[in-house]
DNA sequence: ACTCCTTCTCTAACGCTGTTAGAGGGCTAG
DNA sequence: CTAGCCCTCTAACAGCGTTAGAGAAGGAGT
């Protein structure tokens, strides 16, 4: 049986799961696949095709399921849910965002876009609040995962001094620290902030003056 | 009068302005400086150093022009302009915003996080919506400004037909149509985007300046 | 004047990268 | 038996980041 551009792009995607986009070389990914480096030509146009491919299948994952997500309620609660979705899926695979905001044209990201458009407009909201919030909130959720993820890849910081830190930074290091005291996750920072972008009313535990 | 650090660092700014990032080469940039490749690790640790010097030699200006906008008026509008000055100062070089995002832990965005965070504490608004508001606006900004830079890095797509975009996407077309044929700009629809998350009402209907 | 030490630059090379040229094996169709 | 397609191969190129180690220039101390 020969190679196939599916096997891949797939065995591409578990490369960097493990080894991390930087690790990627097309001589590394032709030996886990038991073949010479050129021969990967055959399949792929280039390394920069491969990776447009790579960020596709990832947008792929964000679309099929967010399907499911379908059931009624407020386009709000909706919108929520499928930018979670979003998250989700560039989350699901190690340097997910690098990807997909590296990616030149995909379509898929359009089809996200227009799904979520379609569906806002469908409930009732003006084309130009819809035009503005689906892109608010994409563009929100790749900074937010692209910065979540770089975190992860990067060696640990040796000279960092805590305490200089809360010198330098009071009070970002006061409302980290009470953002999280309070028991809640990355995963709430992110939906809280796409809840602010809606204009979804938060609970805080402690309430926030307003002006 | 021997090399130095600094000239190092201003001459790999102006080499990504005119290149790119991706042409950035240690022994591209030598040459300019009128030296040998392995010079450069006399002032530079790495490449990567190098690449975060880079990003926080465009954070400085993101906040050296910041305290400018300090006059008086409503936090929001305050961190609206901070938050434009950040996305134009990313805007100013060449692949600023992933410069900036490949970053690996830069305590100038720290500097911006503060100070924005800050301010708004100052003005009244509760810790915990401060964080959360500053949190959204740097990412969406960042996310906004590295797709807006995208496109232009990228090759002209030849295979896109547009009866076939507006096809498959139309509501975004349409809203894309709409948007800027109301004399809008790019510019007017990151600030939008600014506005929404901070509930800053945004007029819809006519013209896209605004006071 | 001589030596020591630091500062800065050099040459040479290593192993890696994406990519191309071009040969060739194996299969199917005529 | 031949023609042609599909797929893989070897060999090689130019470029990359990085390291080892030599050496020129100049000030400081004896």
């Amino acid at each position: 049986m020969p190679l196939n551009r599916q096997q891949v792009i797939d065995e591409a995607l578990r490369l960097v799961d493990t080894d991390g986009l930087d690790a990627l070389s097309l001589r590394k990914l032709a030996t886990r696949l038991g073949v010479q480096a050129p021969t990967l030509y055959w399949h792929v146009q280039s390394k920069a095709e491969l990776l447009d491919a790579l960020a596709d299948a990832i947008m792929d994952d964000a679309l099929s399921t967010t399907t499911v997500a379908d059931a009624g309620g407020h386009w709000r609660e909706w919108l929520l849910s499928a930018a979670a979705q979003l998250r989700r899926a560039m989350l699901a695979h190690r340097d997910g965002a690098r990807i997909v905001s590296a990616s030149r044209d995909s379509l898929r990201r359009a089809d996200f876009s227009e799904r979520a458009m379609s569906r806002l407009v469908a409930h009732g909201v003006g084309l130009h609040r819809a035009r503005l919030t689906v892109l608010t909130i994409e563009r929100y959720t790749v900074g937010f995962v692209l910065e979540e993820q770089s975190t992860n890849a990067s060696s640990a910081q040796p000279e960092l001094d805590l305490d200089e830190l809360r010198r330098r930074f009071p009070t970002t290091i006061q409302g980290v620290t009470e953002y999280f005291a309070a028991g809640r996750t990355v995963d709430d920072l992110y939906r809280d902030g796409v809840r602010l972008t809606l204009g979804i009313p938060l609970d805080e535990a402690g309430s926030g003056a307003d002006a």
